[in-house]
DNA sequence: CTATAGTGAGTAAGCGCATAGTCATCGCTG
DNA sequence: CAGCGATGACTATGCGCTTACTCACTATAG
């Protein structure tokens, strides 16, 4: 039997308070009610029990249309899924570079509104979040090509701004590719236990590692 | 067309570096060489394609059998993954309860002893952790409990290294659960990336981590 | 009348797993 | 040590079910 055991039914998941987030604010705006639905129930489902176990008929029962109906809006499931990793990796990227950081002088501060900023996001969009970090094996090459290099420019936008201070003597001179990357890892693993309804809010969050970004490249005082 | 899109066969896998780790020494002896043989080959499967992408012919045919083969050594395609992530588990466990790290009383150099086993284990099974950070999706409900029980005593043996630490003085008054939750995650999250013939070592990641970590409980200096 | 959204009823193919049987190996008997 | 039944690893074949996706069709709105 082929029976696969995706433990958690579209029912399940629309009442689960850890698969709640503010995903269903992600999508184009050009598209119908209908297709961001069926993107946010896609989500769900994909967070929950991950792409390859996720049915078409899971992700038109969220939305209480039948399996069919996914076709007309969208050409395959596969594309569902780069759709939802694109505009999230897309959207990430956008929201670091806005003036708000950009702008920012001061190695410390401006690593600060970064490591700030990209962990709220995460946490805010976790059930997206989670897809775009842990389902990309669902794509075909080329999309997944396509991400990659999307995550590229975000990884430079980060390590830029260590470099930077490590540059200007504001921070102790550390190894700014594997410093960058612990950063980065803190904020890309709260996908894999972070809730809205839990003790932190996206931002305190992101306040916290944002201090504990700053300590790991904190001149040595002794 | 019900077709699976796994990107990578049986015989890329073989051959792919970002595959091979310490994986294969971590069965159990009294299996036969044929049992510890599907399971490397089903630890490399469910990390390049995840565990629903994997079929049993896929596992089968990493080590020159046929698929039917499979259920002579294991009754199930979950009771595989379940041998996989249940013994990694265990063997991180015991790992941090040797009398090599369970001797060492200074608070500081016990967090360095923990962060850099726990961290170099993770790297040089970074397959195989993959799995048991990635998989857990595919395990049945009960066997998914067993497991997380296994994972809340792991963390906590972290977590108290922390509070031992604060509680004498020698760390700053830091938030152990979050902090704690950082160090693990700096940790785990190295299974997305690290591969064995990359820049570092099992052992200089380990104690870059442990660097990292002390740093987050550094005593004020100010 | 045209265009769009949606459906019921499929289809081809892939899946996990079962069954029946092959074959090499082994212990036992005389 | 020949003869033989028992055992266990392995395979060829394929069943019963699920899957992603298709298509002919209907309902509705402009």
């Amino acid at each position: 039997m082929a029976r696969r055991q995706a433990r958690f039914t579209a029912q399940d998941l629309a009442d689960d308070p850890r698969l709640h987030d503010h995903s269903p604010d992600l999508w184009r705006e050009d598209l119908g009610a209908v297709q961001r639905g069926l993107l946010t129930s896609a989500v769900r489902c994909f967070a929950a029990n991950g792409f390859h176990a996720t049915t078409t008929r899971d992700i038109a029962e969220g939305v209480g249309l039948s399996p069919a109906a996914l076709y007309v809006h969208f050409p395959s499931k596969e594309l569902v899924l780069y759709e939802i990793i694109r505009v999230g990796h897309e959207r990430v990227l956008e929201h670091l570079r806005t003036p708000a950081i950009t702008a920012v002088e001061g190695a410390a501060d401006r690593l600060r509104a970064i490591v700030s900023a990209y962990t709220a996001w995460h946490a805010r969009h976790h059930v997206a979040a989670r897809v775009c970090q842990l389902e990309l094996t669902g794509l075909t090459a080329e999309h997944y090509d396509e991400i990659v290099e999307v995550r590229r420019r975000t990884n430079a936008f980060f390590r830029d701004a260590v470099a930077r201070g490590v540059a200007d003597g504001s921070f102790a001179p550390v190894d700014v590719n594997r410093v960058t990357r612990a950063m980065l890892s803190l904020s890309i693993d709260l996908v894999r236990w972070y809730r809205l309804d839990g003790p932190d809010s996206p931002e305190r969050l992101g306040e916290f590692y944002a201090d504990l970004a700053l300590k790991l490249v904190a001149p040595c005082t002794a």
